[in-house]
DNA sequence: GCCGTTTTCGGCCCGACTGTTTTCAGTCG
């Protein structure tokens, strides 16, 4: 069963929200918010805990166990029900437009009766907003923007999102009498970044009890069709999910099929057709007598064609039908090839764990080393202090010769909109490494952009450029920067670029990573990890870099630590050489 | 509503930018 803290985080955000439209007490909404991370961070299943063992969450007072427990018991929160009778639903949905927040999503609702999205594009193209108080032509222009970013994304969801249920239907149905295989496939598998539907794949003879155990699940809401072979359903959180039950016999043949891309399937039925041979879910067969060549495997149907078995993230069409065929599909780095986490917080900074126990996840993780990297004092809202980030390397050795993983003692400093970084070289060569990163001016002309980053990778104590694109998947575009420049100043300075594994950020992204392995750069590959459970999200960072066609070499955290050791002592070097 | 080596009451994450204003509200990180 997927944990309830997930559920019990979205209530308590959405009380949140509800407090901040209704005008309710800011700190009270703050608090909320508050209670909310700490929850979705919280390492262990709120439902296992009674209310002392709530109240231990930092954050959560007695007020809000009880609406938790409130939930676990009855499946609602009162509070959150009375709120939401008074605001209809679609005006929290007009929050989710990126530059509207709850005030003028209130102001919207009482003045205009704007209930929705759609009514609120409407009345903009209507003109009806002139003449409210705050909102100009610009202020709409933007709104209207921000729907078109919003509808972008529309129908499809997080990666993250759709691994979680999928995760979670496979294990139920792997458990259903007769099912003797079962997986998912589609662009869950491939690891794309965003998932229209899951397509989940299962093997047995008889499908009839898997369609009856797959319709029942617990988070379906709908279901959209029912057959032996295929079924559909909408769970709650709206995403579509697909069952399809094969024979074992034709396990290898479907499971390619329903992988896809189309573009790559289409690749290699060009193939097969070339070869006198035809290829569709039930097999690869040969033309003239209609005879089954292979089935069973994907390994096998790929053999038969000639080609090396294809990595699914690979399947896109960019080249890897050509090197399948010559035999040189690259070995992708994996999860294991990992040896620590360059990028992660405390609860010093943004984070909502302690340092001890984030290391102790690092242990339990059977990491090599373990850097802790929370925000440097440009970024106002950490309050953080030359003081209290010298405390915390303190902390560090100490924690380190307690043993357990190298702990690398770091910061994510915060790249200004020259290029300008939060302490002076003297400073910055006390830390182990450090990682920089954008987090504002994102709209500076190109140019500008360009020269802040590349400045940035010439600082000889930035080891890693942290989220470089600096886009939020479904809310904001990635810098305009001219990133070719931006990769070539990397490879040349010796400053690995990291592939965030944040779910909403997954940055670099696939194609950037193309980009920029061409260049000859190294990468990171981490979480940005500002709780436990995010120290999981690892592997949406590794499906990417997969997408990307990254082997372990190219990946400076696979290393072992005196090579990574070496690398952030040469740049430092050849760096302060230059200057 | 939560929390406490400045506090059991009175604070609570702060600064900048944008677009609207004519002194500031809303939003974001």
């Amino acid at each position: 069963m997927a944990r309830s803290n997930d559920a019990v985080a979205a209530l308590l955000q959405e009380y949140a929200d509800l407090l901040t439209v209704t005008g309710g007490e800011q700190f009270k909404s703050r608090v909320y918010e508050k209670a909310a991370r700490a929850v979705a961070g919280h390492p262990g299943d709120v439902a296992a805990v009674d209310a002392d063992g709530l109240r231990q969450i930092p954050g959560v007072g007695a007020s809000i166990a009880e609406k938790i427990a409130e939930y676990l018991h009855t499946g609602h929160i009162e509070a959150v029900d009375t709120l939401r009778a008074r605001v209809p639903g679609g005006v929290l949905e007009l929050m989710r437009i990126p530059t509207l927040g709850p005030k003028r999503a209130a102001q919207l609702h009482e003045e205009l009766g704007v209930v929705s999205i759609d009514e609120l594009r409407d009345a903009i193209v209507a003109g009806k907003l002139s003449g409210h108080r705050g909102f100009g032509a610009r202020t709409a222009e933007n709104i209207l923007h921000g729907i078109e970013v919003l509808e972008r994304s529309h129908g499809r969801v997080l990666l993250s999102v759709a691994a979680v249920a999928a995760d979670e239907i496979v294990a139920a149905l792997r458990g259903v009498r007769g099912c003797l295989r079962c997986t998912w496939a589609g662009s869950l598998r491939r690891f794309r970044e965003t998932v229209g539907d899951v397509d989940v794949l299962a093997a047995a003879a008889d499908g009839g009890p898997l369609m009856d155990a797959f319709t029942r699940l617990p988070m379906v809401a709908d279901v959209l069709a029912k057959g032996s072979t295929k079924s559909s359903v909408r769970l709650r959180n709206d995403l579509q999910v697909d069952l399809r039950v094969v024979p074992l016999a034709s396990w290898g043949a479907a499971l390619q099929y329903f992988t896809g891309s189309k573009q790559h399937n289409v690749r290699v039925r060009e193939i097969a057709v070339r070869a006198g041979f035809k290829l569709s879910e039930y097999g690869l067969f040969r033309v003239e007598d209609g005879s089954l060549v292979a089935s069973e495997t994907e390994e096998e149907v790929y053999e038969r064609l000639g080609l090396q078995w294809v990595p699914p993230p690979l399947r896109e069409d960019r080249g890897e039908v050509e090197a399948a065929r010559a035999g040189s599909l690259p070995a992708l780095v994996t999860e294991a090839d990992i040896r620590g986490d360059l990028h992660t917080h405390t609860d010093l900074t943004d984070g909502v764990t302690p340092l001890a126990d984030m290391v102790a996840a690092a242990r339990r993780r059977g990491y090599e080393y373990y850097a802790v990297t929370d925000h440097a004092k440009d970024m106002p809202m950490q309050r953080m202090t030359d003081d209290k980030v010298l405390a915390q390397r303190r902390e560090v050795r100490e924690l380190e010769a307690a043993g357990g993983p190298v702990l690398l003692h770091g910061s994510e400093l915060n790249i200004g909109p020259d290029g300008e970084l939060d302490w002076p070289d003297e400073f910055l060569a006390g830390f182990d490494l450090c990682v920089a990163s954008v987090h504002s001016h994102f709209a500076q002309p190109a140019g500008d952009l360009t020269r802040r980053l590349v400045r940035a990778c010439e600082n000889p104590y930035v080891t890693i450029l942290g989220h470089p694109s600096t886009r939020l998947i479904g809310k904001r575009p990635p810098l305009d920067a001219d990133f070719d420049a931006v990769f070539a100043a990397a490879a040349r300075t010796g400053t690995a670029l990291e592939i965030n594994s944040f779910p909403d950020r997954l940055d670099l992204s696939d194609e950037l990573i193309l980009r920029a392995k061409r260049h000859g750069v190294r990468f990171a590959i981490d979480t940005d990890a500002h709780a436990t459970v995010h120290l999981d999200h690892l592997r949406y960072g590794i499906g990417t870099a997969q997408r990307g066609w990254l082997t372990a070499d190219d990946v400076v955290n696979t290393w072992p630590i005196d090579r990574l050791r070496a690398f952030i002592a040469a740049k430092r070097t050849v760096a302060a050489g230059r200057r």
